[in-house]
DNA sequence: TTGAAAGCGCTAACAC
DNA sequence: GTGTTAGCGCTTTCAA
């Protein structure tokens, strides 16, 4: 159709519509009043040219870019999607546009990416750090995640599942109090012996899980037993090996909660594996509710991803606008969902929406 | 630490350095042979200075921004996010940088995506459109597709998923070949009264699945039979329904192909309710092989998600670098995947990869 | 109300 | 081998 070969800027408008560049700047982004006949020449003119934009330009003279990073461990692990999804919406909604970046989980790469993103020019960054907040060696990362720079001016920053510090914005679980729920939910169905298969205590969320399972313990008057306390890594066949492991131990066990839906699923078949019945024998529970524990019927605790990256797009948001605005924390609390590892006969339903 | 406020370029490193501008450039980017003394002293520089590189100036005078845009239907359909990933990781690994749009299967919505994009001045984009190709209202937008530009010079696009046009570079699975395969398997165990979930007939791929349905049949010398092929909409919901249908119908079948695994899951939930064992009674194979058929250990066609995603990011960075080059068309072969939905007692393995 | 002109940070002729 | 300079397309004072 159209045959133009050179790209049509402002210029070119003005020169159409007979103005001057700057008033079609200003019709264009209603910087300044502008007569109506000159606005419409220049609307003309544009609609005529099918001139588009150049946010290039636009972002190099404005420093907004209007593109935000979206930092994760992993495009694929179950979990983030949702909140990306969640994220994605929101931010083209606002005429914002998502950068994503994987990390896979290694502070090097972590780092090289936040660096890299300096000479980006974005306007944000969302990141679920996998920093160890309790190893030395990263206090200097964390100072400068705190007041990160591009360009002399401050960047936004918003964390997401792990609050890395009390100055950086962050969306985060109550992991405690998540645990506790599932604990509370065993304990209701009369078990007593309960086993964790812990998120790794390296990270920050495994650190707090662990945690609520250890006050679950002592609320509920229960023996502190290391053995029914093992450290997965997230993955199916952790969880599968740990519960074999407690398995052979020698120690009985009515009930097991995991860090994890993965490490829960494992777990489930290996105890499965061993012609143990489930919830009969063991109930068990997992952490995170990703579709999956849906599909297999398996209780967990059921953690708003949508919530999460909605609202750390709007963290996000309030301080781009607002840069010195007051530090703010948003704890979510994850909700009990009871199926079929916990309560035999329970009513099964599917989550739908998300896949 | 620092605490300069003044963002620091190019021209603040060769003031410190005592070079000029263009000398800088061209060490940063090796574009002139410069001796090793200033070369040096501007390194040094750019050291003291934590100098970073402007992509937006850059992008503004290169016209390259080194950034790609890919559109898919959805960042939580269990399909796309090991082909973002896939295509992220390699991106990263060449320098560009990737952000993401999800359609919702809307061809509105794709369409203004399409317009949006060619303000952001993207160098590429990897596009898994929800256009009907047969649709005659859609010629035009194909035609715009085959022929995008943003500011007179034409954007390489890639299509994933469905083969748009035959001018377009494209990475597309032989979905007449896996429903095949798929029907195939359960030829070979014995099945001959075999029903077909399909994929919805608005998209290509689900035309072409259907298509290989009837070329089974045919191949086979098997009678069509219209009750036995009903169109499903990729949910599993749906394919509970189209399941209980087909049941309901007095029609007698020991095996079912289902356009996607959802489907395939919610068929076979179905047959569960009403009593029917798995595969005894009916031989269920899905397609796609996402991971949660693992879970459930159901077979399924493995589509090469993650070989998608690396070829259509080569077929792009081979039109960036080349925009004559001729068109290339990528067809992938799904492999069959066997487990327990149609053949009772295989080992169970899982895919542990890739959550 | 409108327009001229000065850059944003960088690249790439073109001179020296 | 090195420096000068003219823009890339746009926003935004500042004058008219």
């Amino acid at each position: 159709m159209e045959k133009e070969m050179k790209p049509i800027g402002i210029k070119d408008v003005a020169k159409t519509a007979g103005v001057s560049i700057s008033t079609v700047s200003h019709v264009l982004n209603g910087t300044k009043p502008v007569s109506d006949s000159l606005r419409k020449r220049v609307m003309d003119a544009v609609e005529e040219l099918h001139y588009e934009v150049n946010m290039v330009a636009k972002g190099l003279k404005s420093g907004r870019t209007h593109n935000i990073a979206v930092v994760v461990n992993s495009l694929t692990s179950i979990f983030f999607p949702p909140l990306l999804q969640s994220i994605q919406g929101d931010a083209d909604r606002l005429g914002y546009t998502v950068t994503v970046f994987a990390t896979g989980g290694e502070l090097n790469k972590e780092q090289e990416l936040i660096q890299m993103l300096k000479s980006l020019w974005i306007d944000g960054i969302i990141l679920s750090s996998c920093a160890d907040t309790a190893d030395p060696a990263n206090v200097s990362y964390l100072e400068e995640l705190t007041d990160l720079k591009i360009n002399g001016h401050p960047i936004p920053l918003i964390c997401i599942e792990s609050e890395l510090n009390t100055r950086l914005d962050a969306v985060i679980v109550d992991d405690v109090d998540g645990i506790f729920t599932a604990f509370n939910h065993l304990y209701d169905i009369g078990r007593r012996h309960i086993a964790y298969i812990a998120a790794p205590f390296a990270y920050n969320t495994g650190k707090l899980r662990k945690e609520g399972y250890l006050a679950s313990l002592k609320k509920y008057n229960l023996p502190f037993n290391s053995r029914l306390i093992l450290e997965g890594d997230y993955t199916p066949v952790s969880g599968y090996e740990c519960m074999k492991t407690i398995l052979a131990s020698g120690e009985m066990i009515d009930g097991l909660i995991a860090g994890n839906d993965q490490m829960a699923i494992g777990a489930m078949r290996a105890a499965m594996d061993k012609g143990l019945k489930i919830p009969e024998d063991i109930a068990v529970i997992g952490y995170d509710d990703n579709f999956p524990a849906s599909l297999i019927q398996m209780s967990s605790i059921n953690i708003p991803k949508e919530e999460m990256g909605k609202m750390a797009l709007e963290l996000l948001m309030r301080r781009i606008e607002n840069p010195n605005a007051s530090r703010m924390l948003i704890r979510l609390n994850g909700d009990l969902v009871v199926r079929n590892s916990t309560v035999a006969g329970t009513k099964s339903t599917w989550d739908l929406e998300n896949w």
